[in-house]
DNA sequence: AAACTTTGGTTAAACGTTTAACCATTCTAC
DNA sequence: GTAGAATGGTTAAACGTTTAACCAAAGTTT
């Protein structure tokens, strides 16, 4: 009678049997050290031209490597060195058009040097984006490019990165206390070009439908709109001053609240284009005309500005050059070794676009 | 005098002393052996619930880890497992609403599980696709979820990842000829319920503007056009049926060629959003009015088509479910250990959105 | 009480690569 | 002709985790 126990025994030895006979493996550095009689050590040198072998053996490995079909294995050599050539991206969304484009620079810059990255979306939640940060440190990634979501307050979580040694650059959204680099356009002086075309324009009576102050960008192009509006001499009237989430369906419902205004304003700069959306449509349902009656301006280029009849004076954010910058600030964290780093705040100058939603008030 | 040798030798020994005093290690399974006096197995078989381990162990284990702030290091599981719990997505662009929702879902599902994605671009490009798919392999993905580039033909790319045996499930734009999984909407049907809904608002001579027919997608809409035509005994004339690339800027230049004819169309189907863009932006310029003259009907219900005015009509290409089908297809094969799978060829319904730039010719 | 099972672990090897340390030759210079 | 350097490698350990194989002690059958 065969026992629990050798039946056990039986089947360990038959896994291991059949194990051996499919030999489906990948080809390694071994296999290519045995081919030519070297050691694997050898053959890891000469892949990565260290200059203490020889070129005739170099040739010979790459040959070699190059008939086995040979493909590094990625974790292997992370995992002995430390770094996984990984690089994690946070976003709000992909589907903005400057997110998007942020990361194809970030991609490109990185790409070149043997990066590769993983994106994340953080759905403007401040609970996913916690997530994300999680997931991105569990899979080791050798640093983080991140841009805030709108609700993110509390930034202890971003303090976990900078703890664990892990380079933190922050772009467009980014919290100026946590002491980070930071690649973003002037949103201040933004404001200051929006306001005085609208003043060039004829307009006297200017809203802005803003972002929350807790974020710094839309804090500065807050403090940006109203120094610019003193500048010029024209009131502040606190009506005119309003702060949301810059949803389309905000900008909707602030667009109504300023129609609902006894004095009502001749100009409304948006903060968002997709708000400015939400409000050109309120503007349109109504029987306003743009930029006779009122004119708008939004923030972002969005392609869809140029669409859209009115198309929407908006300001371009530069997206090509902050992503290429972040890619840029990481690899100089790899490159220097020094532990302590000069931060970096990029501050580009952004563009205002004129179109149609802004343009030749008289005629 | 000292010589180089000694020289050398002394630094080494210096170095190695340094590396010793900065001991900024992070946490690992040894580190909590220690403390609780078990060895590393034990600790390893603890986190992940063995039933070998006692519950008293498994409780103590967590706790201890928890206090000394661990993270396991995943480079080093992927490597002992073989498996990198990465998945590979590649899109053509993530600034399309529709690709950057499948990829929302995609990660959605795949995270609930443990996997992570690594979004790469193609950019449309065959080039760019190959690189994404040397650099995904390169980093070890189980598995890679994509949807091809337009320009792409030449797939022996593609055989690449399954001569690896490496999971592939193609979406939306994937070929046939690859005997591999596929989750897309039925473009052939789509097409049907298009000419159909034209044709119920009264139109007679429907005009398609589609992509190339080497890509099956594109292909099954021209076939689904051109049986629909039939089925209502409308006749087929080659000036109406056009392929192109799908850019705004092909929208503009086909639909200028329809307008140049004798006979013109009172319908245009064009097969992408972006394409029915470019054609509207041409009818207005030429004020030719949207429906009344001649009605127009996009593809994908990008948001921006009901930014527009007219809104237009567009198909709903169901992003979520095509989204979450293809990370549970993948997850399929991680669970299941067959080595031969049946293939999963998921065709979904389309849905119609009907807007303003084809209702009610008549009024 | 002999024969086996169960419980709760331990030991050691393995994943594929990198790298510090070592070594045998050959070359160079005084 | 011998001290030292240069050349072209080799050896072995390490990265952190998982897992197959083993084992001691306590419990259970018959």
């Amino acid at each position: 009678m065969i026992t629990q126990t050798l039946r056990v025994y039986l089947l360990k030895r038959l896994s291991k049997y059949i194990k051996k006979l499919n030999i489906k493996k990948k080809t390694t550095i071994k296999d290519i050290a045995n081919v030519l009689n070297i050691s694997p050590a050898a053959v890891s040198k000469a892949l990565h031209n260290d200059p203490r072998i020889s070129e005739k053996t170099k040739k010979a490995v790459k040959q070699v490597a190059k008939n086995l079909n040979y493909q590094p294995n990625h974790l292997a050599s992370a995992l002995r060195k430390g770094k996984s050539h990984l690089v994690g991206v946070i976003v709000p969304r992909t589907n903005s058009n400057f997110f998007s484009s942020v990361i194809q620079n970030i991609e490109e810059v990185l790409n070149k040097e043997g990066y590769n990255i993983i994106i994340t979306q953080s759905n403007e939640s401040y609970q996913k984006e916690c997530n994300n940060i999680d997931t991105l440190l569990f899979t080791q990634v050798d640093g983080i490019i991140a841009s805030m979501a709108n609700e993110t307050i509390d930034l202890s979580y971003y303090e976990k990165i900078k703890s664990k040694g892990i380079p933190l650059i922050l772009f467009d959204r980014g919290e100026n206390d946590l002491n980070v680099d930071y690649i973003g356009i002037d949103d201040y002086k933004s404001s200051h070009v929006i306001v005085e075309h609208l003043v060039n324009q004829g307009c006297k009576r200017i809203a802005h439908i803003g972002g929350y102050r807790h974020t710094r960008i839309f804090n500065n192009r807050i403090k940006g709109y109203i120094d610019a509006l003193k500048k010029h001499d024209l009131p502040l009237d606190s009506e005119l001053l309003i702060e949301c989430s810059l949803t389309t369906d905000d900008g909707r419902d602030k667009m109504l609240q300023l129609l609902r205004l006894k004095n009502k304003p001749d100009a409304v700069y948006v903060a968002s284009d997709y708000a400015a959306l939400g409000a050109l449509q309120v503007l349109k349902e109504n029987n306003i005309r743009v930029p006779q009656d009122i004119a708008l301006v939004g923030f972002g280029n969005e392609p869809f500005t140029a669409m859209l009849s009115p198309s929407i004076t908006s300001i371009n954010q530069h997206s090509t050059e902050i992503g290429k910058q972040a890619a840029k600030t990481f690899l100089n964290y790899t490159k220097k070794k020094t532990v302590k780093q000069a931060l970096n705040k990029i501050i580009l100058d952004a563009e205002l676009i004129v179109r149609e939603s802004s343009t030749s008030k008289e005629q």
